[in-house]
DNA sequence: AGGTTGTTTGTCAATTCTGATAATCAACAG
DNA sequence: CTGTTGATTATCAGAATTGACAAACAACCT
């Protein structure tokens, strides 16, 4: 009938330019101007294809948690079979494979934006309760002995220093923070097994 | 000579202003305007009393340090010798005593506005590196059997989970995560004295 | 070619934000 | 009372932001 459609992609790429200039500004400091620049876009291009600035953010938000939700699946599906909780949180903090580092910051720009916009707030809690459980799942797989209350307590602690060690990314490297992080997240795993951790060491 | 000065009260009045919108509306997205009506002041009376934008978030962020820093020796010196750190621990994941929990907020709202403002980002990461030091000096003087890097390590960890259970506040009470926080915090403190860790340096 | 649909650019007005200045008001000293 | 200094209000112009619309343009179909 008519002209192919580039939307999907461009509304992609907008979004990926607002994420940049979230994790710059924040989510209210990401002004639609900036957004277009970053994406090379006329602004009139992101009403065209995305709506208004609060459609955007709804956009945005929509599919951080679902691409989220994808990488966190991926992402624990391609962890070996042995010694798996090691690589789980070897990679988790491992400053190399932070490429996520960018949607850990993009997540806690939304969450502080939810302070003021109400409608993310279930949103944000709905993507937050779902790593906290996905980390329990694999840790439940694990270690079957250990208590359920102890499981849910380390993987709120794992997931606590993951949020917690990509926000603080604006200020530099840290490799001694991602280290500790790491170690510490280790220490608290391994103690889940108690006298019997099935791999520990690296 | 003249009329008494109210400058420093309006000066504090208008940062604290500042940190209430900042705590909404994040660094970027806390105009000048929120700011006096927040502060129940004409926007002209920021400038008087402490400059433009630039100058409010200095400000802001050289306050922030001094009271904090302050704040913190003063919780320390409240602890009690004995059982000195599960006090710590207990009071620092304590949703009752978060009243600290905007000022932890402002923190991480200070740390993402130092991506765009270089000028932030040492003082951000003093103040980081501060409150690490300080919790590590805590972990030191009561376990001084503990190496030195299970030290830090523990005490980042700590550092983490506080800021990432109060970065979460916007999402609701979530009572759970702060009593998780609470008990994986005192396991690693435990870990401290406990058996000989075979700590895997690093 | 002609028509249809989607894309891009340009422009518009309304509002907000910012920096700056001038005028007004209030408290106090002499 | 009068003058000085600080606090407050009022106002201004320039820039940025936002939402909205219309016209030009490009790709595809019949």
């Amino acid at each position: 009938m008519a002209r192919p459609s580039v939307r999907k992609e461009r509304a992609e790429e907008i979004l990926d330019a607002f994420e940049r200039c979230i994790v710059s500004y924040g989510v209210e400091g990401a002004s639609l101007q900036r957004i277009a620049d970053e994406a090379g876009l006329a602004r009139g291009l992101l009403r065209h294809h995305l709506g208004n600035r609060d459609d955007l953010i709804a956009a945005l938000a929509a599919r951080f948690v679902r691409n989220s939700e994808a990488e966190l699946t991926a992402f624990l599906a391609g962890l070996p079979a042995r010694g798996r909780l090691a690589a789980l949180v070897e990679q988790l903090f491992d400053p190399a494979y932070a490429s996520q580092a960018r949607e850990i910051q993009v997540a806690e720009a939304l969450i502080t934006a939810a302070q003021s916009r109400p409608e993310l707030r279930a949103v944000m809690l709905a993507w937050y309760r779902g790593f906290e459980a996905a980390l329990a799942g694999e840790l439940r797989a694990a270690c079957p002995a250990a208590p359920e209350e102890k499981l849910l307590e380390v993987a709120t602690a794992l997931t606590g220093l993951y949020l917690s060690v990509d926000s603080l990314t604006p200020l530099g490297p840290l490799d001694d923070v991602w280290a500790r992080s790491r170690a510490a997240a280790l220490g608290l795993v391994a103690g889940l097994d108690g006298a019997a951790p099935s791999s520990e060491g690296q």
